[in-house]
DNA sequence: TCAAAACCTGACCAAAGTGTCAACTTATTA
DNA sequence: TAATAAGTTGACACTTTGGTCAGGTTTTGA
């Protein structure tokens, strides 16, 4: 008789079958993010997380010993898709054609993600609480070297001088926007003759305002 | 005895000293808008919003029958918050002008009231469940207007052509990141020598980015 | 094949939280 | 000043929900 596996990892010394607890895990991690993402922390229940996963409630404490856990878990998970967008953004490209990929990156991942980009984005207002000191790290370090490449643009002249910070949290928050508000901006921003503004030129639009606004070289 | 005033508005026809009524429940509806935008709808708890009051809970199901129905009533508040910046862009104003005033308003505005403003978002992010039908109306329909504003101003040459409900998008996502994430923002975004980004240029840096993109005549 | 580890789960708490109520005090008004 | 309406409140009922547990079943490995 097993005594009380205390909801932890098993000591399973080599990878002998990880099958169940691999499956089991992702299941339940991919029902939180749902649920986390549609309700917040507090309105979430891991009842609702457990019966979306198709375990019952005790299992899922068998293998999380705590509501934090999970959320910690799942906003953990979450990091990875942080910086794959900002990839784009290397010295060795033309500006021009750099931010277009980017915006592009960016606001594809966050339409593939909106679950996940929404949850992200909520965590953040909350003041980050639960993210560790090393993503936070992680998030600085890769954000000032994207830095450095844009002042390294400008330096060279093939962009006109602008704050690299700022202009990050404008195009960060801009193709967010298109996630978190799609709902809202349907609703509110919709006129009622004209059935709706053009979503997929969201990228187009973006990219070409800021960058018409960056190149030195007149229009794009 | 009164017979169970059923948490409700007394039948007092004339305006007989409402005072206290008045005040109770406007120190409720402060007291749940900071906490509502702390902790959103399911982490709020009344005995907080009770005691953040100074009333006693039962004192607050004097006034409101539920919840629900406190949260209703911030959420309609905070509607008239909305238009006020708006209000800058007129067709009698050069863009140029009209524009860099609706930035700075809308940061202003958002600045000052980072708690408001942080509720509605949210709020908004989670499908405006709560605001009424006509809300929603009032929105779409001073939208409308000031799209015709901006389309006008590019008919006129005074601006390049641009879709103005994607303007609109850029500008408010833009100023609302600031009041939403600054706290993400200082911690994510800054540099560890570098002391921080200068937040009190943000205006100025998202006015100039994007006027410089959309102005015909040259650099502002 | 058998023992130990891993996994599963119905039933159960204790805490927390929403909403209620009956009785009390204060204000209003005729 | 008396009657009635408005406001106040401690205590409590009821529900939800995070979390536990004892004992069961399946899997693993020697």
């Amino acid at each position: 008789m097993p005594k009380r596996p205390a909801a932890r990892a098993p000591k399973n010394g080599g990878d002998t079958d990880e099958k169940i607890r691999a499956r089991n895990i992702r299941e339940i991690l991919k029902a939180a993010t749902e649920i986390f993402s549609r309700k917040g922390f507090d309105g979430a229940r891991i009842a609702e997380i457990a019966e979306a996963s198709g375990l019952p409630k005790a299992n899922v404490y068998y293998y999380f010993s705590s509501k934090e856990e999970i959320y910690r878990a799942v906003i953990e998970h979450l990091i990875e898709g942080w910086d794959d967008a900002f990839a784009h953004i290397s010295v060795d490209r033309e500006p021009q054609d750099a931010i277009r990929s980017y915006i592009a990156a960016k606001l594809t991942y966050t339409r593939r993600n909106i679950i996940e980009s929404r949850l992200f984005a909520n965590e953040i207002i909350r003041g980050a609480q639960f993210l560790s000191r090393k993503d936070r790290q992680h998030m600085r370090t890769v954000t000032d070297e994207k830095v450095r490449v844009i002042e390294d643009w400008i330096a060279a002249g093939k962009l006109l001088p602008v704050d690299p910070r700022h202009l990050f949290i404008m195009l960060w928050s801009a193709t967010q926007f298109y996630a978190d508000f799609e709902p809202l901006a349907c609703d509110a921003l919709h006129t009622s003759k004209l059935k709706g503004i053009d979503y997929s030129h969201a990228a187009e639009t973006i990219s070409e305002t800021v960058l018409r606004g960056l190149l030195p070289t007149g229009r794009t």
